[in-house]
RNA sequence: GGCUCCGUAGCCAAGUGGCUAAGGCAGCGGAUUGCAAAUCCGCCAUCGUCGGUUCGACUCCGACCGGAGCCUCCA
């Protein structure tokens, strides 16, 4: 398909179907291209799981992030999507852990999925539609492997299979790399292969080894052929979006072209989209890589990289532990802050700024419930509602929900995106504070409040943003008891107040900040917040 | 050595061949407040360096410097 005939194909179908023109960058071309679906109004995702054999670190929760945006948004928009993350719950390092651990690779993978889930719950991603595991799709690889083999793109030794990567003629496409520049996997497998770049489809076991019965012995199948035979059972031999890392562009999406199209005739995904990849806020590398110095070859690489290599020896933690330090929300807003084609500077520092900065929404929510009005029930709109609705909450609004479109239609740039929600925040505490809707609000002016409100739940929401009211801090019995103690705290200081004992009402507020509970004076009266 | 990509204010981070280079954090000044907090208003960058193309470049090209990813396993 030639770029220009799509593009022009694409916006007349999607105008038809009444449907936005989006741009999407696809890594195949290194361009944006028109958005155009195999089945109009249709989209098929499949974004690259994780490989469960450790808990998972921030690194892993990039792309489920990036995805479920960019599904809500798609969704939002007017197509239907279809969603699909696998899960790797068979390979090498399954298998070392589990020895390690002294369990099975089963019950490890079943752990390590189960902390894979409960870190997406949190940070709301809710929308994959399937997630399919390595291990209950054998039939499917095998066959896609005899497939392949009949075809005469794969060739069984010694009990394993490979791809023969020279009877691919485009191999190599995705990542503008030829044969003789990729090593593949060496050591004891290299023997085996007729190239070396040629790769394991299915490797036989050893010993002890989980496995499976195939036409060619006991065995498991190797990385890349699982998301081909799952791709195509799923979603069928051509979809739309495939994702990952930037990370598994080579080898791993290489690969699965080679096998997917070797095998199909057509195009595996139409855009194939990569998210950067997480690095620790000031210092070189990635999160949760391997060490950069494995491969170092000559004397003055080994001396450049090793103030690198120290820097990156902190790791990665669990995930599930950083959740005890901070809100799901706040790392949502960090990561969708950025483009996300671009590197993430991850670390406490940017955490603490995203939250600082996210409390200034928080705190217009809280002062449109004083206005009393609650933000979290208020129905996210679709786009086509969304247009129809938007003239009620005036020019400024109107204009910045049209910036945000185009911005996000644009590739996705939920940079943009967010800056322009900022704008709509500054914006509706100016309305409030012009219109004094706080101490006597005129009907009409509290309508337009209340429809700028909605624009700000429909362009947040296209976003994963602020869909549930954040935690008020003390739970249960204790929550009461605190109120309590903060009524009568405020109390007395309000009679100090009166008295004009302003040294005694200070003092209790300034005790009050130390122990991280900030008072604010209101004609209303004073509220307390926990910081 | 090969293949990608990046270098924008104190920090983070968008963006464009020519209108005032988004937004956030921090900072400063003002309105408001008993004083604060919150909110609003205002201030705070010539875009890594050096060349080239162009009427005009931060935006295109080249070189250089610095940084990141990939080239067996990694999201």
């Amino acid at each position: 398909m030639t770029d220009e005939k799509t593009a022009v194909q694409g916006s007349a179908s999607n105008a038809a179907a009444g449907l936005p023109a989006i741009d999407v960058y696809n890594t195949l071309s290194k361009k944006k291209e028109p958005f155009v679906t195999v089945r109009p109004g249709h989209v098929g995702m499949y974004l690259c799981g994780p490989t469960v054999y450790k808990p998972s670190h921030i690194g892993h929760m990039v792309g489920p992030v990036i995805f479920d945006t960019i599904k809500r948004y798609l969704e939002y928009s007017g197509w239907q999507v279809k969603w699909v993350v696998n899960i790797t719950d068979v390979d090498d390092k399954i298998i070392a852990e589990s020895a390690s651990r002294g369990t099975t690779m089963a019950q490890l993978a079943a752990e390590m999925t189960a902390d894979y889930l409960g870190n997406l719950a949190a940070l709301g991603v809710e929308s994959i539609d399937v997630m399919p595991k390595a291990t209950e799709h054998i039939d499917t690889i095998i066959t896609f492997i005899e497939e392949l083999i009949a075809k005469g793109f794969a060739y069984a030794s010694e009990g394993d299979v490979y791809f023969d990567v020279t009877k691919d003629a485009d191999y190599g496409k995705l990542t503008n790399r030829s044969i003789e520049s990729t090593q593949g996997e060496g050591g004891s497998t290299a023997d085996r292969k007729r190239s070396a770049a040629d790769f394991a489809l299915w490797k036989r076991a050893k010993t002890g080894e989980p496995s499976w019965e195939s036409p060619w012995g006991a065995g498991r199948p190797g990385w890349h052929i699982e998301c081909s035979a799952m791709c195509r059972a799923i979603l069928g031999p051509h979809f739309d979006i495939h994702g990952g890392g930037l990370d598994l562009v080579f080898p791993h999406h290489e690969n699965e072209i080679a096998q997917s199209e070797s095998l199909h005739d057509c195009p595996m995904a139409t855009y194939w989209m990569h998210n950067g990849l997480m690095q620790a806020a000031g210092t070189p590398g990635k999160v949760g890589g391997r060490s950069r110095d494995a491969g170092a070859s000559t004397v003055e690489d080994a001396s450049a990289q090793a103030a690198t290599k120290i820097s990156k020896s902190t790791g990665a933690e669990p995930f599930r532990n950083l959740l005890q330090r901070h809100r799901a929300e706040v790392v949502r807003v960090l990561l969708l802050s950025t483009h996300y084609r671009s590197p993430i500077h991850f670390g406490e520092e940017p955490l603490g700024e995203s939250s600082r900065a996210m409390e200034a929404f928080e705190r217009l929510f809280v002062r449109y419930q004083r206005i009393g009005s609650s933000f979290y029930t208020l129905p996210c709109r679709n786009r086509r509602e969304g247009d129809a609705a938007v003239a009620a909450a005036g020019e400024e609004a109107t204009s910045l929900r049209a910036k945000f479109l185009a911005a996000m239609d644009d590739d996705f740039n939920t940079a943009i995106g967010i800056a322009t929600l900022f704008d709509c925040v500054r914006v509706v505490n100016k309305f409030v504070d012009q219109h004094s809707i706080e101490k006597n609000a005129a009907p009409e002016a509290l309508a337009q409040l209340h429809a700028m409100m909605l624009v700000i739940r429909e362009l947040t929401g296209t976003l994963g943003l602020f869909l549930k009211e954040p935690p008020t801090g003390a739970s249960g019995e204790n929550e009461a008891t605190v109120a309590k103690l903060m009524e009568l705290v405020i109390e007395i200081r309000a009679r100090a107040r009166a008295a004009k004992d302003f040294p005694t009402a200070d003092l209790v507020r300034t005790k009050l900040t130390e122990a991280g509970i900030s008072l604010e004076d209101r004609a209303e009266g004073t509220q307390w917040v926990k910081k």
